[in-house]
DNA sequence: ACTCATTGGTTTTTT
DNA sequence: ACCAATGAGT
């Protein structure tokens, strides 16, 4: 086979790593230094010039946009379908290994998966059941608490909750949301990767199959894992395996949900013969994006090291906008974008990112003023939508009546007189004998003879007489629902259950649009499925067929769906900085670039935190190609009220030389000659009274003392050190300080 | 069971 | 400002 197609477009250090000789490989790719492409090249070289087939190729990325992308790249590149290869996401493959050895992992054959919103309100209804107080338990702590221990492969039989009784209730949590799970036959996103860890390390001969078969396992995004994923790829490639891993540390932003960068260097240490390649020349950006992206990333400490480089020009420097409230800050981005539009620049390779969802809406408003086309990424996903969930929680019943987080969904939806008392009592009855909603309801409505236990009570007393009708009503619908629907294909089934369930119905009657909406959604489910072809999207199957029901409420939970028809038509790009990770645009402006929007409040205190965020800022300045804007305001309407903003410290991070500031428009009247603002003023002409050490009061921030003046006139700052804020830096003509005594 | 008012809380996101 | 979730009242 000719493998100069698969050498010839690389350079020296990418030809490097995708040539290394079998055995661990570490490659430190920069931002838009190739990384995608040499993983790719990679996997050509191995199944050209090493000799491995497709069969021994497991590639991992974490997204299902990477994994098809890498699929169809690699097929593009070797001109043959891979369809031996196994590529996907973490829970991808993690669901697929289960799927094929659910009994050695413990499941149940028809085992689900349950999203996190799901998960989210299971805990919830546990933290109900144990009548704790949910201020004290707030149901998104306890999961981030649960999802913690998993991601750090700790069992409930294992926590050390000592004598904390804090401590101990959540561990008591943590095992009944275990055992619940377990009985419902339902596992989450984090339990999908512990599993699929404890069956490999606990089935040494199926390590070793796997083993033997995948001589090349890659992984992309390195920096990104979590300690099961880092232990499950051990177990996956051997200690004396070939993994072949790509990452930056200095674009690992995922920290929060359990990323742990630590995993680049303990590579280095698991691996103590691996070789190391770094890619530091990039093709994407200007030499100025560059040395701003450079010198901001220098301020983080511990890293592996790296410096981007290119061989193009130096460009654009990066222009500095201070607004003077988000509104003008919206105005400025969308004239810039129209002026780019009119010297003939596309709309979609404009980019405007953010650090918080929220944020888009001004940008949005000015657009739509301005009859801009945009998209905004993010938000909520087909899948996701609380409609789609209810039909999908009537599928999963008729395939597992045992998922207790679905029958609780629909029992009740639409409306049919199963109220909180019925359930209620359900639930306490399911409790005491450790089964499913389901099966208690079953049993006590069987009207069988049956052995009580001590205290048990029948169905009447437990539910009312109405109660236990209608309950029974329930049971009936969805046997037949399952007997219905047995045999037909996927489509019908699904528009069967929709059309016989009342969900139609009942979203008819909502009165505002949105119930239209909704149906739509629901019709749209229909088509889905009538499209899903569950080979197409887990190609080569051995043997792992899945009833094509089972398969779709997989699909629709491992792929909440994002959207990408319209992705080319012209329009702007909108998304939060964690979104823009791995896309690039010609043009990209920064916004809202302030000291506790970004770097976020709530990570500014701490230095981990503080560097996460700067990486962040970096992943945000390496996106642009050629021209990148930063802006702040310095007035901005956040929750509702005024407040002032200080531009945040990484813009003081980017080298003076590489900047160029944008005055703002000369507000309301001109000055007569010159400009006003640089004329000196003395401080104490502005504001009387401010100087070094004064006591001043803020109206929201309280009282403080003065650390610091600079500036003249209207650009005039203070930084006054709260008593109960602590420092901050405030624009002197809109801060409204008041001297205290 | 549904409607309306009040309250709380607001980073980032995939799977 | 805005959304979701809760609680009181019809």
């Amino acid at each position: 086979m000719d493998i100069s197609p698969i050498l010839d477009p690389l350079n020296d250090e990418q030809r490097a790593a995708v040539t290394a000789p079998a055995g661990a490989t570490l490659v430190l790719a920069g931002a838009g230094s190739g990384k995608t492409r040499v993983l790719i090249h990679r996997i050509a070289w191995a199944l050209t010039a090493l000799g491995a087939s497709p069969h021994n190729i497991l590639a991992v990325t974490f997204t299902n946009k990477a994994a098809a992308e890498m699929r169809h790249r690699i097929e593009k590149l070797l001109g043959m379908p891979g369809g031996a290869m196994w590529v996907g996401t973490f829970h991808g493959i993690a669901h697929r290994l289960l799927r094929l050895h659910h009994q050695l992992a413990g499941l149940p054959p028809g085992f689900q998966i349950l999203d996190s919103e799901d998960q989210q309100r299971l805990i919830k209804k546990l933290i109900r059941a144990q009548e704790l107080d949910d201020t004290r338990f707030v149901p998104r702590d306890v999961q981030y608490y649960i999802n913690k221990l998993k991601d750090d492969g700790v069992r409930p039989a294992q926590v050390k909750a000592g004598y904390d009784p804090m401590q101990q209730t959540l561990a008591k949590l943590y095992a009944a949301y275990e055992e619940t799970c377990q009985r419902s036959g339902v596992v989450d996103f984090a339990e999908l990767l512990l599993r699929a860890f404890e069956l490999l390390r606990d089935n040494a001969s199926l390590a070793a199959h796997y083993r033997a078969r995948f001589t090349h396992v890659l992984v992309d995004e390195f920096q990104d894992t979590n300690s099961i994923q880092y232990a499950w790829t051990r177990l996956m490639a051997g200690n004396d395996g070939s993994p072949f891993v790509v990452g930056d540390d200095d674009q690992s932003i995922y920290r929060w949900r359990g990323a742990r960068v630590e995993n680049l260097r303990q590579f280095s240490r698991d691996y103590p013969n691996a070789t190391m390649f770094r890619l530091e020349q990039n093709y994407r950006s200007t030499g100025n994006i560059l040395d701003a992206a450079n010198a901001l990333i220098a301020n983080n400490s511990g890293r592996l090291g790296k410096n981007l480089w290119t061989s193009g020009g130096k460009g654009e420097p990066i222009h500095v906008y201070a607004a003077y409230n988000e509104r003008d800050e919206a105005d400025f981005v969308l004239h810039r974008i129209l002026e780019w539009n009119r010297r003939g620049g596309a709309r979609r390779e404009v980019a405007v990112l953010y650090r918080s969802n929220a944020q888009s809406r001004v940008f949005e408003e000015a657009f739509l003023s301005a009859r801009v086309p945009y998209k905004v990424y993010g938000g909520l996903r087909f899948y996701e939508r609380a409609e789609i969930k209810d039909a999908l929680a009537y599928l999963r019943l008729v395939s597992n009546r045992h998922d207790d987080a679905s029958f609780e969904r629909v029992v009740n939806l639409p409306t049919r007189g199963i109220g909180a008392r019925t359930l209620e009592g359900l639930r306490a009855a399911a409790r005491q004998r450790g089964e499913s909603m389901w099966a208690a309801a079953a049993r006590m409505l069987s009207g069988m003879p049956e052995q009580k236990l001590p205290g048990e009570l029948s169905a009447a007393e437990a539910f009312g007489a109405r109660g236990a009708t209608a309950l029974l009503g329930f049971l009936q619908l969805i046997d037949r629902l399952d007997a219905d629907t047995k045999g037909l294909p996927l489509h019908e089934q699904i528009d069967h259950v929709i059309q016989n369930t009342g969900l139609i119905e009942h979203f008819r009657k909502d009165k505002q649009d949105k119930g239209e909406a909704r149906i739509e959604n629901l019709e749209e489910l229909v088509s889905a499925a009538r499209g899903f072809d569950a080979d197409a999207l887990s190609p080569g199957t051995e043997g792992e067929k899945l009833p094509p029901l089972e398969a779709f409420l997989a699909h629709a939970a491992l792929e909440s769906g994002e959207g990408q028809a319209d992705e080319w038509d012209d329009c702007v790009q909108m998304m939060t900085l964690h979104t823009a990770k791995g896309l690039e645009f010609p043009l990209v402006f920064m916004a809202g670039m302030e000291d506790g929007l970004f770097p976020h409040q709530r990570s500014i205190d701490d230095l981990e935190g503080l560097e996460e965020e700067r990486r962040l800022c970096y992943v945000g300045i390496t996106r642009a190609m050629k021209q990148l804007y930063v802006s702040y305001a310095e007035q901005r309407r956040l929750h509702g009220m005024d407040s002032f903003g200080v531009p945040s410290r990484f813009i003081e991070e980017i080298p003076a030389a590489l900047v160029e500031e944008i005055r703002p428009r000369v507000q309301v009247a001109r000055p007569a000659i010159g400009v006003a603002r640089f004329r000196p003023v003395a401080p104490e002409a502005a504001a009387p009274g401010i100087k070094l050490g004064a006591r001043v009061r803020h109206t929201r921030f309280g009282d403080g003392v003065i650390l610091n003046l600079e500036g003249q006139g209207s650009q005039a700052r203070v930084q006054v050190n709260f008593e109960h804020q602590g420092a901050k830096w405030l624009m002197l003509s809109y801060a409204n300080l008041e001297i205290v005594r």
